[in-house]
DNA sequence: AGGGCGCGTCACAGTTTTATGACACAACCC
DNA sequence: GGGTTGTGTCATAAAACTGTGACGCGCCCT
């Protein structure tokens, strides 16, 4: 069975554990929180492939909450509100919502949805990308340059698509050991250096003058495809 | 949902029909030519997202419509073939292709591959600004000046940032001090001025006469764009 | 015109930042 | 248990950046 980890954004407590439970029983590992800030805040650490946000709450509402993950991701969405308010279905999904549930929800529909909405950003994110000789299948986890199958270690992986998940940006240490680690690390440390030294050795036909990922002096890395 | 105007050059009218057909039930507009030399006499005014070539073409070739696009555009390419002819598709990504789908191609397959090609156009494009001849990219941290890229130091590139910030305003050295560096400096030192020359020589076509960063004598310095 | 002052210019050595390779330890797999 | 792989840390080398201060010029004021 296909697990997915979950962020879930709900106000009342009471909701908010049912719907916990209910995931949890049918196979998805959840987070959950109370606020969107709160969810926003650690987005980039847990990196769930998925998040059910209520329209209604306190502060930043789901929308806007979506709107903001939409911003520094692709990440599916799945929108929860009360009953029958039509206005909320436009706005939703001009924000950018992949679906749209309306609570009080069954745990079986709402876990059906999740799937559905996970298929369908799986079948268009997974395609392989190309850039120039280098080819990402993110569905397969698999890269390869010139044709030839290259085996990246998992934590070398992860730090190759997080750079290819921003191209042409330039990404700093603080927010890769973020990103690709979990933010459990001493500020200070040439960890992200020593990784992308040995993911340039492997992806970079000339690891010395790189054409994939690009050390920008002072600030970070930046791939952008040659 | 996303729409794109995409120019497609397939030579088999039954191809080509079905092509179109099918992109334009998926929300997109298209613009069809049966030949290389048609789509590139077109391409400046039909103006394109992005174009799909079939490899095979009668006359100019895929791979050359391809290239000369690419001389003249960022345009995003995609490329089609027939099954399993490995050459082109090395030939294909050293011509600057974008992707690159095998026929037959599943019309769900093809829509999520220009959607694909079209998120990282469009995310590479991001965070610019321009004044004049000077463009800056505030994401990939790159400056250039009338197309040619620049290479600024890290100071350099956070003093010019911190100037462009404020176009128009006159910032004080005392300002530009602990904006840019650590106000752990001696206020009176030539300090922002060597850095400020520093700047000028490379972005100022004519330093002596600066048009970007100007001197305001008793005051500081002012970014005003030509 | 003369003086005062603010600014431009320059070279370079000390400092900071990154690359690279070695290594130790942990996790994992027979 | 023995070997293999993955990962974080460190030392060192190499490269790049930057502060400094002296000097000269030109602007501005009287």
């Amino acid at each position: 069975m296909r697990v997915a980890g979950i962020l879930l954004v709900e106000d009342d407590p009471s909701v908010r554990t049912a719907l916990e439970l209910a995931l949890a029983r049918q196979g998805h590992s959840v987070t959950s929180y109370a606020t969107g800030e709160e969810a926003l805040d650690h987005i980039r650490s847990r990196r769930p492939e998925i998040a059910i946000l209520d329209v209604m709450l306190p502060g930043i509402d789901g929308v806007e909450v979506c709107r903001r993950i939409r911003k520094l991701d692709q990440l599916p969405v799945i929108l929860l509100t009360a009953r029958g308010d039509d206005l909320d279905v436009v706005v939703g999904l001009e924000a950018g919502a992949d679906d749209y549930v309306v609570k009080p929800v069954e745990p079986r529909v709402l876990d059906a949805r999740i799937r559905a909405v996970l298929r369908r950003a799986e079948s268009a994110a997974s395609d392989r990308i190309t850039f120039g000789e280098l080819m990402i299948d993110r569905g397969a986890l698999k890269v390869a340059l010139a044709g030839k199958e290259i085996h990246l270690t998992p934590t070398e992986l992860r730090l190759l698509l997080e750079l290819v998940r921003h191209p042409g940006q330039v990404l700093n240490r603080r927010y890769l050991l973020r990103a690709v680690w979990d933010h459990t690390h001493v500020a200070d440390s040439r960890l992200v250096d020593a990784c992308v030294q040995r993911v340039r050795a492997k992806i970079e036909p000339r690891p010395a003058e790189p054409v994939f990922i690009h050390t920008v002096r002072g600030f970070g890395y930046r791939f952008s495809p040659p």
